[in-house]
DNA sequence: TACTTGACCGTAT
DNA sequence: CATACGGCCAAGT
């Protein structure tokens, strides 16, 4: 069980830089689909010395999901701009910058792997 | 044990 | 855009 934890954060470690992926992506990825919210809870919880690209994770609408101008709201809006990902209004254009859909499953690595 | 919460999601009004 | 609803389920009360 403690195995699942290990993929969901190796799911979001492998969201390429300049790149966001959604909390039910990353579920989908780690092989538990439909659990988004165990994403989010697991990541409300990552000890601080743990490196990883938590930044990079949003909510299906590409809303980041910390409360408007929250501390961590707004590290995640200047850590994501650092590293060229636009964010207007807490929010970012998956159409963009979404790791989501279709042809982006190349960047992920194929499944099986 | 029962009920509430929450860095969520998709569909439907 | 805003509500509503049902799913999901680990943790905390």
């Amino acid at each position: 069980m403690q195995d699942r934890n290990a993929r969901i954060y190796a799911a979001i470690a492998a969201i390429p830089p300049g790149r966001v992926a959604s909390y039910g992506a990353i579920a989908a990825r780690a092989g538990v689909p439909g659990r988004a919210r165990l994403v989010g809870r697991l990541l409300g919880e990552v000890p601080e010395g743990m490196q990883l690209p938590w930044f990079r994770v949003l909510r299906a609408s590409g809303q980041i999901a910390m409360p408007p101008g929250s501390r961590g709201f707004r590290e995640q809006c200047r850590r994501l701009r650092a590293e060229g990902v636009e964010v207007c209004n807490g929010r970012v254009p998956l159409s963009r910058f979404g790791l989501d859909g279709d042809l982006d499953h190349a960047l992920w690595g194929l499944p099986g792997q």
